[in-house]
DNA sequence: TAGCTATATGAAATCGATTCCATATCGAGG
DNA sequence: CCTCGATATGGAATCGATTTCATATAGCTA
């Protein structure tokens, strides 16, 4: 046999197996000698802690479930890795799963959790609606980027401040006097955080008149703001366009590009998200930036104080900021145009 | 006492604990109707196994650790998705974890890992001296990306094939008469990749005459590229670049495009990794793609396997193939370059 | 009808640690 | 000298499942 457990350490140190498990955790009453000797032993056997016995006796696992759409988006392993980082400091291991929006998906990681004796879920959800087991379960759960429509206890929200995200971009817009603008939407998603800054975008315009706003919904890859862009150039004129996603504003850009429209000269472009490659690109776009490592502390820091039932924030809203690239009008440029106006 | 086990379950139902086992488990001989009775006070009491206590007990864990530098790096968790994907068809659960190339932190990782049972642990190492516990560790290890300098049974390693891919931008630089090289790399990692794409690149500019190819180690962020490059530009004409990574190559680029460089006429560039996002900026990067997706699989599979004590390829090498962008010279150019030339 | 097998169920050991309780020694204080 | 508290250790129950072994009944065959 080579399975060395705390029984087999207890024997050769001719100690009990309390002495052994004393030594172990720094608990309890031993001698020094014993405790060196009981030491040499572990050390001698390569002998390690079963871990799943220790959580099954003291009830807690020290595990946390991450159930997101996809790792692969740019905010969302950001996120995931200042999560990890806060809960690991703290002794607590992260399940790493894709949901892929798909809600099957989503019903079986939950359940492969809670089996698993998860202390907590951090969960974006691909739906609004709330997933049974979910519902009947007591562990604490935070809902990162989206909202849910849910009745429980023991659940607290982290979002950034989507609303006056949108109402950023449109205030950019209307000072630089847009009047024909396209919104470009995620298509599929039940999400709350884009209905929030269209909603914010929206309430803004429409304290302005004579202004046309064309909402189109599109899969959330570059290629389709492309041809939303290409198919609306012939029959109007574009001169503001905002992204609920830096992704799709990357389309949108090219497309603009490819068919020499000066932006932000003629058409003026503002994504959402803040993802750190635009800078590098010969168009930095303008975006709206979300606090993504503000988001993951956040995240960490409330898991963290549910488990320990500690007070907590039920509801987080974490500011956004306007980040000014290439394809808006620069703030000199703004004010000419406003005198201009004026 | 609201904790339900299944001792709870087997009194309400009034059989023994074997049966309620055997009924959850489809083990063994159970009548209809008492299967029935059982799975009425299932529902009722709304019992979930404690899959801790059945790990413990069957002596399997069904968990997997990953252990990369980043989760946030777009290629690895590319490869974190697919791989999480593969396991948990097959029932195992994935721990997260990130090293951020830093040794210290991998130790302790691979310690908790360790502890708490993982049936495998796939690492991209952080250096290439293997570390102490991981070698007195029995447990299967896969090895992605970067080799390591191991003896130790119940190894693989799954890479691409970086010095093919090396050789593949060093031909096409070749072809088009390229004289002064600029060669990008990351600076600070162990990686065995980084080394094998420059050795690969070497050894066919090695079997040209006249060539003069400047190396430089920078940290893998655009701006070092930029930076790098710019500190160039007024010392040496460069008619190419290779960049170890897209990041990299998204900054050298930059750096083209600010001062006026044509390219691909004046200077070319090939990048390694084959990030998606290139493809959709105002210049496609060329650049040396890797599977990600194929290597992804080939993980997953080589841990089941290697977990269920079946055959495996001790060493995986996943082909690389040039995907032409905007940055070098296309095909059609290149053949009249020859001919000119010829 | 004796004997065998397939079906059905329960008692108890087990996985590897933690922990409560009991026991024992020793030195200090009364 | 007796008692008490601090120190030191061990025995055994426990966490919640799985699994072996034993037992019991029913139906079938010889």
């Amino acid at each position: 046999m080579d399975i060395v457990n705390i029984a087999k350490v207890a024997q050769l140190a001719e100690v009990s197996q309390s002495t052994v498990s004393r030594v172990l955790n720094n608990s309890g009453y031993v001698a020094a000698p014993t405790r060196e000797r009981v030491h040499k032993v572990i050390q001698r056997l390569g002998y390690r802690k079963n871990l799943l016995a220790r959580k099954l006796r003291i009830r807690e696992s020290r595990f946390v479930g991450l159930l997101i759409p996809n790792i692969t988006n740019d905010f969302l392993s950001r996120l995931a890795k200042k999560i990890e980082h806060v809960l690991q400091s703290a002794g607590y291991a992260l399940f790493l799963c894709n949901s892929e929006e798909d809600t099957k998906r989503e019903d079986f990681y939950i359940n492969t959790l809670l089996d698993n004796q998860v202390e907590a879920i951090v969960i974006t959800p691909a739906t609004k609606t709330p997933n049974k087991h979910l519902l009947k379960s007591n562990i604490p759960v935070v809902c990162v980027d989206r909202l849910m429509e849910i009745d429980r206890k023991n659940i607290a929200f982290v979002t950034s401040d989507n609303e006056t995200g949108g109402k950023l971009a449109a205030e950019r817009f209307m000072m630089a006097g847009a009047k024909n603008i396209v919104l470009l939407c995620d298509k599929y998603s039940g999400s709350s955080a884009v209905e929030e800054r269209v909603r914010g975008f929206m309430s803004i315009v429409d304290q302005h008149q004579g202004i046309a706003v064309e909402l189109i919904k599109i899969r959330i890859v570059p290629d389709a703001a492309y041809a939303a862009i290409e198919r609306l150039l012939p029959r109007k004129k574009i001169d503001a366009v905002f992204c609920t996603s830096d992704i799709l504003a990357l389309g949108a850009l090219r497309c603009f590009m490819d068919h020499e429209i000066a932006v932000p000269d003629s058409a003026q472009l503002i994504g959402f998200d803040g993802i750190s490659f635009g800078i590098f690109l010969p168009k930095r776009i303008s975006t709206i930036a979300q606090d993504t490592e503000g988001m993951g502390t956040a995240v960490g820091n409330i898991v963290l104080s549910m488990i320990q039932k500690r007070d907590y924030e039920n509801m987080t809203v974490v500011p956004v900021s306007f980040v000014e690239g290439d394809t808006t009008l620069k703030d000199e440029s703004l004010k000419a145009h406003l005198s201009k106006a004026g």
